[in-house]
RNA sequence: AGGGGUAUAGCUCAGUUGGUAGAGCACUGGUCUCCAAAACCAGGUGUCGUAGGUUCAAGUCCUGCUACCCCUG
């Protein structure tokens, strides 16, 4: 029989990590965070990253893996994970994947099949074409169209998949459990706002500015919510108080995508944080 | 107090010679198997400040009132 592992998901700021550390210490647990933005070296204050307290407490993995101006994509992160499922597994303890990053979480649940590609030459080849470049591309090589065809990715995947229809499978091991943590609506965004503020206080300008110099500008890693906003704010396209709300548009913007990519996986078990730890105890008891 | 201006979506504002209203942002829903905190798609959510008048018809013209802004005292 399979060893369990734990999936905590959530939007931005509905409470996953405290969840997840308080399962863990309860259960000898280890955290592998499913979030794009925590991968980054030096991206810190911004992405909300576990303070060094929590990871010294209970072991993080996921976290600073690479540089900024360096490309991590899910396909990397699916490797790694697993990865460190085993190994933990290994180790007597429980796996606690959690995340924000859907992509990152169903590439591990739902074991996505990344297809394989020709050759990265010809991702990079693609990935500098314009969209309509590659619109025009796609019907020229009588490859089928993506539902959503402006979008450049989904273009490119629908060009480097070709035959390999790979649609999702929809399914998760009995071993895994996946929990969601629900939130008013309200009191997310005072979770957001409280915590821009705290970012703003602990020094998010200070730290973006220090990754834009060192790393330049232009990486996809900069271009995370708080990260955009205060590059603005540093170019003098808007003004402290401008920031703030800002940052807190974009984060419940945030949250409201997650939510979208999460309710259509059945699934995840949806509850508040009591019920949530009830259910998983529960669960998690019925193996020892 | 007198003179002038403004009042339309959550916000900033468009709205022609009168034909019951539309942009951006916000917001809501959705797409998404390789940079996903990304990139996209769809949707107007309204007592046009208020009370009257003119007119077949008023956001638009006329009058009163209210609120805010500017100028003069």
């Amino acid at each position: 029989m399979k060893l369990p592992v734990l999936v905590v998901v959530g939007p931005t700021a509905s409470g996953k990590s405290g969840f997840a550390l308080q399962i863990a210490r309860k259960y000898g647990g280890e955290l592998i965070c499913a979030d794009s933005r925590t991968v980054y070296k030096g991206m810190n204050i911004g992405t909300a990253k576990p303070s060094k307290e929590e990871q010294t407490e209970v072991p993080h993995w996921g976290l600073d893996l690479v540089n900024p101006n360096q490309r991590y994509t899910a396909a990397d992160f699916q490797r790694y994970a697993c990865e460190k499922i085993q190994e933990i597994q290994e180790r007597g303890n429980l796996p606690i994947v959690v995340g924000g990053t859907g992509l990152y979480v169903d590439g591990v649940i739902l074991g996505y099949n990344f297809p394989k590609e020709p050759s990265p030459e010809e991702r990079q080849k693609l990935e500098k074409m314009s969209q309509d470049s590659l619109y025009k591309y796609c019907v020229k090589n009588n490859v089928k169209l993506p539902i959503n065809d402006k979008n450049k990715r989904h273009l490119i995947r629908q060009l480097l998949s070709r035959n390999q229809n790979s649609s999702i499978s929809w399914k998760v091991d009995a071993n895994i459990i996946v929990v969601g943590i629900t939130t008013e609506k309200e009191q997310l965004n005072t979770n957001i706002a409280t915590r821009i503020e705290q970012m703003f206080e602990n020094g998010v300008v200070e730290e973006t500015i220090l990754l834009g110099n060192k790393y330049g500008w232009n990486y996809e890693a900069m271009t995370g919510n708080i990260y955009q906003i205060v590059k603005m704010l540093y170019d003098k396209e808007l003004n402290e108080q401008e920031a703030v709300m800002g940052a807190n548009v974009r984060d419940r913007q945030l949250a409201k995508r997650q939510m979208t990519w999460f309710r259509r996986n059945p699934f995840i078990l949806w509850g508040g944080v009591s019920e949530l730890e009830l259910y998983v105890s529960k669960r998690l008891d019925q193996r020892v």
